[in-house]
RNA sequence: GCCCAGAUAGCUCAGAUGGUAGAGCAGAGGACUGAAAAUCCUCGUGUCACUGGUUCGAUUCCGGUUCUGGGCA
């Protein structure tokens, strides 16, 4: 028998947090973060990490168990993510995967094997570097050259992925886009239900904007300010948070504190558009668009039937 | 009131010595299998302010009108 699984995302500012919180004591649920932020200790206004207090005593997996300095990825994602699961069953709970990185999401669920091989740093490094010289191109035609059937599915301008490519295949003399074919049809180990919390687009849009002045209300400057003097530098993960990247740019004087707003609201809107183009693309999710729903309980149940639809719960 | 400069895509602007126009940004769509809050790809017809005139043909030239800046009174 399968073991019982529940996927709770959305676009950022959806409002998946207050609705998990309902549901995990509903459904007897411990939450497992899917954000690959909110892993960060002390980013916590700029991530929008439900705050400890707030939490209704319900247990939260993978919130702060990162310094800013330290690297992350979906594989420690899916490790630390699986112990977590195993924990939760074994108390007899049901894991709510709770979070907005469709990514960690889908490496999660289907259980996606990335035991091959090992981060090679320095050749990403030493690539990034050739490409910032030579051009991208410059890139993209070793990959060619080395293995064509990946380049040929790659944009020369899609730096990161043909650097990755590179360094799987001089790994594992195999070629990437194989292996993922591979693993494209990998099945889930788990029953699951993967709902997507939704909302219209410029609804969404408003939401974003507003929570961005919340947060510069909350003290995001002095976040970041303190993370920036605390001696611990931000590592290549941390650093691309939206939030935190424009706020340190405006701290060394790049621009303006209100060009800095008004990126972070730009980025962020862009952010949820790319979310949305993830989640479109998924198989097998339930979406569950607010505005089809007189109140929140009536979002809660509607999941619940769904649960007890699939079995998941009784 | 007078003088000057503008008025072109949602925004900022470019441009054609007359043959109905194009960038950036915004916006939309898409990709994504070890950096994913990252990375990348695709998409631009709009009364070229209004109105007369010249012309085969005007958004482009000329006149007038309106509006917006700036200057002078």
């Amino acid at each position: 028998m399968k073991k019982p699984l529940v996927i709770l995302t959305g676009p950022t500012a959806a409002g998946k947090t207050a609705l998990s919180l309902s549901l995990a004591q509903r459904i007897g649920g411990e939450i497992i973060s899917a954000d690959s932020m909110q892993v960060y200790r002390g980013m916590d206004i700029g991530s929008a990490k439900l705050p400890e207090d707030e939490r209704r005593g319900i247990p939260h997996h993978l919130l702060d168990v990162k310094e800013i300095s330290e690297p992350f990825d979906v594989t420690e994602f899916v490790r630390l993510a699986q112990d977590a699961a195993e924990a939760i069953f074994a108390r007899g709970g049901i894991p709510i995967l709770a979070g907005g990185t469709g990514f960690y999401l889908q490496a999660f669920l289907k259980g996606i094997d990335f035991s091959e091989g090992d981060p090679d740093h320095a050749l990403r490094e030493e690539l990034t570097a050739l490409a910032e010289k030579e051009g991208r191109e410059a890139v993209w035609s070793l990959l060619q050259a080395e293995d064509p059937a990946a380049a040929k599915g790659l944009h020369p301008n899609n730096v990161k992925r043909v650097i990755r490519a590179l360094e799987y295949h001089r790994q594992t003399g195999r070629s990437i886009t194989e292996a993922n074919e591979e693993q494209a049809a990998a099945l889930s180990p788990y029953t699951f239900a993967y709902f997507v919390l939704m909302l219209p687009r410029e609804e969404l849009y408003q939401r974003i904007d507003l929570r961005v002045d919340e947060m510069f209300a909350e003290g995001l400057v002095q976040e970041v300010k303190a993370l920036k003097e605390s001696g611990i530098p931000f590592g290549t993960t941390a650093r691309q948070a939206i939030g935190y990247k424009e706020v340190l740019d405006a701290l060394d004087g790049l621009c303006s504190m209100e060009e800095a707003r008004a990126r972070i609201k730009l980025n962020t809107r862009h952010y949820a558009k790319r979310q949305l183009t993830w989640f479109r693309r998924e198989k097998d999710v339930i979406w569950l668009n607010k505005r089809d729903y007189p109140h929140e309980d009536a979002i809660l149940e509607e999941m619940l039937r769904v649960l007890r639809e699939k079995e998941i719960i009784e």
